[in-house]
DNA sequence: GATATATTTCGTCAGATGGCGAAATATAGG
DNA sequence: CCTATATTTCGCCATCTGACGAAATATATC
C-alpha cells in the first residue's frame, strides 16, 4: 500500500505528471526541466525527488549535473505499468504537447547556458 | 489532463483506494462501506463522491439506498485501465486483504440492521 | 402530510502540500 | 584551497485536503 500510494500521490500533481511525461524517451538534466516549467529550482528539485522516491524516475549524477529519466526495466512492475498508464492517459493532452514543443527548443541550447541564465533571476 | 488528474487525485488517498478495491466484483451500499471503514457517514459519502467524479465508480440509487460499484464497460478506457492497475498494485496488500475479510462478515448482516446501528453512534 | 431513515451538503478545524527564497552541499576548474 | 555553479535542504506561508458533527435533502412508510 505504501508503494502504491507513493505512486498515486506522485501522480496527483499536474506539474509532476507533466515533468514525468517530458522525460519521454530521453534524459533531461534538472536545469532543463527548470527551464521548461519555469518554476524555482528548489520546487523542481522537490518534485523530481517525489517522482524518484515513487521510483517513477531514475536519477543519474554526473559531476554537478543530475539527469533524470523515466524508470526502466529494473523498476517494479506496478511502477512501470503506472508510467504506461500516464503515457496513454496524457498522450493527447494539449499541455503535454506544448511542453514537448517547448522542450525541443530548449534542447537546442547548451545546458551550460541555460543554467547561467537561471542564476541571474 | 483534468480527467487524468481527477483519477490520480482520487487514488492518492489510502481510504479511497481501499474503498475502490472493496467493490471487487460486487456492489455495496454506502452504509456497508461506512461499516467496513468505520468513518463518519459524511466522510465516506465525500470519498465515494470523489471516486464517482473521477468515474472510477458507478452509483445506483434505489430508494433511500445508494449502491456503488467499480466502473464498467461504459467508463473511459484510461479509467478502466486505472482500475486494473490498482487491482494489480493492491492485490496482495495486507490491509486490502483484511478489508475483504471483514467485508465478508458485514455481508452476512442485513443492511437495514447496519444502518440502524450507525444512527445510534 | 408526518415520521423515520439513508445519504448528502455545509461549516469548521488540524494537518498535508506546493510554492518560494535563503542557506547548505557537492563538484569542477583555476 | 578558493571560486563558480548545479542542485538540495530548510523554513516559511498560502492553499488544499480529510476528518467530523450538524443541518439539509430525499424517499419509504405510516
Amino acid at each position: 500500500m505504501r508503494d502504491l500510494l507513493a505512486v498515486t500521490k506522485a501522480l496527483a500533481d499536474e506539474n509532476r505528471v507533466r515533468m514525468l511525461l517530458s522525460l519521454q524517451g530521453r534524459e533531461l538534466c534538472l536545469c532543463q526541466i527548470i527551464e521548461l516549467f519555469r518554476l524555482a529550482p528548489s520546487t523542481v528539485s522537490k518534485h523530481m525527488g517525489i517522482l524518484h522516491q515513487a521510483r517513477l524516475v531514475d536519477r543519474r549524477k554526473e559531476g554537478r549535473w543530475t539527469h533524470y529519466r523515466q524508470a526502466g526495466r529494473d523498476a517494479p512492475a506496478p511502477v512501470r505499468a503506472a508510467i504506461q498508464w500516464v503515457r496513454q492517459a496524457g498522450a493527447d493532452d494539449s499541455k503535454v504537447r506544448r511542453d514537448a514543443e517547448r522542450l525541443e527548443a530548449i534542447l537546442e541550447i547548451d545546458p551550460e547556458i541555460i543554467c547561467r541564465k537561471q542564476l541571474k533571476r
